[in-house]
RNA sequence: GCCAAUAUAGCUCAGCUGGUAGAGCAACGGUUUCGUAAACCGUAGGUCGGGGGUUCGAGUCCCCCUGUUGGCUCCA
């Protein structure tokens, strides 16, 4: 007999060689029906294992990560036997379980067509219903190499080649059905009960543009059909939101053939754009910032100083300036450098907070161009912080503690990844753990939860990057702390010490909305368009019931432009629905409707976007709300 | 950049196997002066992304180019 624990501390005897399965059958009938896999001493398992030795087990159903991924393991296995079935001279590359769902990766000359996908999806429904029961077996590695090669798949040789020494070669077979994989997967094909192949996209063998491209299927599944559906009601509001589409709804910006990539903004994407700025400003200032503006073009000796000359070339534009080569700025740092070194700086002067909004060209692929999001001109909102060592810790919670309350006032929540060494990189072991330790200790008195990226930093030094979530709980990278050891170095940046001897100065470089460009496209999803009032392009737009309102609305207008809201009239003889429809559509905050009654009694009719119907107000209440809506940023 | 899909009026889209373009909304003109999500009538609007080819004839078929969309990182 084995004694097993399960994670609420109970335990029992079993007998030895029990599965997985038979555990979560004797603990109840729902969870074995719920059970895709399971822990066995924090090892993930199939729930077809046996155990044998005293355990804590943790049996893993579609509500844990882990059994999600078995889950869709699983399924990307049906669909590469579907494919296999249907097109039998398919090579198999991988098919792993993602964070949304499962793809597979084949190798066809004739690539899929999305008929194709629904045969495919037909014959997967098959092979569900023939729950066809899971398998796993081992082989050694001259074997395994043999086996596939038998059955023709270079892709798996290939794989299994690469596999480490120590590796256990595992197959998971179902009905005719093999494949290489190290699992764990569900116990039978017939569990998974909703699924759709989303879909189809080119892919290299192995992520390099060197191989070959394969065609890739991607799809997800659940256990009940009804979370598909939500899954996929999910998707459709995601395309709601948007930003390409709302940008041009709300006459927001655009993006012109004439220009790929670099976005034009209207008078409404403008005001938006300059609420961000000032705001910027505003709590930059107060933090002890000073802000600088650095030329869009240098020249080739000035990037060939700072590296980027030759670790940034593939992506910067050139021009030339009579006989000489220049460079339009990726990157707003050089220019900080040479502004740094304007002029002398005492250990007393320190910390320098110099901040930009630049405007930085970078060449993107075409390929990967996306409305706001990915762009090849964008602002960032950048600053460089020259200090001493000393100051490292103070200076990075001050950032954090910035990023925290910009981020917290547009209703983000986030969280914050630590990165760290990565293979090239400069400097030396000593002075990387030197920085790391500095962020981590500044994280850990901040009281920070952070994942590290082990290997994951600058070829300069290691970074905080914070990933905001939006309202639909996708998460953006934004924000980012980086150490800089370099272009202190090779620009030769110096402060007189206490000692009047010339030292080296830290730096760090650091943005709180990253792009603004891309700030505001994840403003317009995060918020469906629907602005809090001072975001609103346009605050109130005045709507008259008949033309008699109409000059009581033009003094309205003045009034209101005098306390600074951004309004607009519709004086059109129309009907009030259908003035108050377009208003919504345009996602106004507020709707003020002016009929006959409203100029007798000197009042406005509120309604709000939000709210409804508020009801008639006295002009100044109508003001003191709003303002006070506006203040607070709300 | 690579793979695939795609490009028709300001927007959303129709146009079958080739026979010289159509709807709704928007715009514009007129009528209606109306109380909280679409009044009515009418008018105009497109060298069908660009170039080349096949054909008696091309939005439709073929080739090239450009833009757009989804992917190409998450290692069996």
């Amino acid at each position: 007999m084995i004694k097993i624990t399960t994670k609420d501390g109970s335990y029992q005897d079993y007998s030895k060689g029990i599965t997985l399965g038979e555990i979560a059958s004797s603990i109840s009938p729902g969870l074995a029906r719920e059970a895709m896999a399971g822990k066995v001493n924090g090892e993930i398992m199939d729930l077809m294992q046996p155990i044998y030795n005293d355990s804590l087990v943790n049996i893993l159903t579609f509500e844990d990560l882990e059994g999600k991924k078995a889950y869709w393991h699983t399924t990307s296995h049906i669909m590469a036997q579907a494919v296999k079935r249907l097109y039998p001279d398919i090579k198999l590359a991988i098919g792993p379980s993602i964070d949304n769902g499962f793809y597979y990766d084949f190798d066809t000359e004739k690539p899929f067509t999305p008929e194709d996908m629904e045969s495919i999806e037909a014959e997967m429904a098959k092979i569900i219903k023939e729950d066809l029961k899971l398998e796993r077996f081992e082989l050694p590695r001259e074997e395994a190499i043999k086996y596939m090669q038998e059955i023709g798949e270079p892709y798996k040789v290939e794989l299994i080649e690469d596999l480490p020494d120590d590796s256990v070669i595992s197959f998971y077979r179902q009905g005719e059905f093999v494949d290489l994989c190290a699992g764990p997967h569900i116990p039978a094909t017939g569990k998974v009960k909703a699924f759709k192949l989303l879909s189809l996209a080119g892919a290299y063998w192995r992520g390099s543009e060197a191989n070959k491209m394969l065609q890739r299927i991607y799809g997800i599944s659940f256990p009940k059909k009804k979370q598909l559906n939500e899954y996929l009601d999910r998707l459709e509001e995601a395309k709601k939101r948007d930003h390409r589409k709302l940008g041009r709804e709300l006459d927001l910006f655009s993006i012109l053939d004439e220009g790929p990539g670099f976005p034009f903004f209207h008078p409404k994407g403008m005001v938006l754009k300059n609420i961000l700025e000032d705001f910027w400003r505003t709590e930059h200032t107060k933090r002890g910032y000073e802000e600088i503006q650095t030329p869009i073009i240098l020249n080739k000796d000035l990037w060939t100083r700072s590296g980027h000359w030759d670790h940034y070339k593939e992506n910067m534009y050139f021009t030339n300036i009579d006989d000489g080569e220049y460079a339009i700025k990726p990157m707003n740092c050089p220019g900080s450098m040479l502004l740094y070194k304007r002029k002398m700086f005492s250990y007393r002067d320190l910390p320098v907070r110099m901040g930009e909004l630049g405007l930085v060209h970078r060449h993107e692929l075409s390929g990967v161009l996306h409305g706001l999001m990915r762009v090849r001109c964008f602002t960032q909102d950048d600053a460089h912080i020259f200090m001493l060592p000393q100051h490292i810790k103070d200076e990075i919670i001050g950032v954090i503690d910035l990023v925290d309350y910009f981020y917290k006032i547009f209703g983000f929540s986030y969280h914050v990844e630590l990165s760290t060494k990565p293979e090239k990189a400069m400097g030396t072991d000593e002075e990387w753990n030197t920085a790391i330790d500095a962020l981590r200790a500044a994280l850990d008195e901040r009281g920070m939860e952070y994942k590290i990226n082990e290997g994951d930093g600058a070829f300069y030094g290691p970074k905080i990057d914070f990933h905001l979530k939006d309202s639909i709980g996708r998460t953006w990278q934004c924000g980012t702390i980086q150490l800089d050891f370099q272009m202190p170095e090779r620009f030769d940046l110096t402060y007189i010490g206490a000692d009047g001897e010339k030292h080296r100065p830290v730096m760090i470089h650091r943005v709180i909305f990253g792009s603004i460009e891309r700030f505001i496209g994840i403003l317009i999803e995060h918020y469906a368009g629907v602005f809090p009032a001072w975001l609103a392009p346009v605050q109130v737009r005045l709507l008259s019931i008949t033309d008699r309102s109409a000059e009581y609305i033009k003094g309205l207008k003045k009034m209101f432009e005098d306390r600074g809201i951004r309004l607009e009239m519709d004086l059109r003889n129309e009907k009030i629905g259908y003035k108050i429809r377009e208003a919504r559509l345009q996602k106004i905050p507020y709707m003020l409707v002016v009929g006959d009654r409203e100029v007798e009694n000197q009042q406005v009719a509120v309604r709000s976007r939000k709210d409804g119907d508020l009801g008639a107000m006295n002009v100044d209440d109508f003001l003191d709300k709003i303002q006070n809506e506006i203040l607070e940023k709300k």
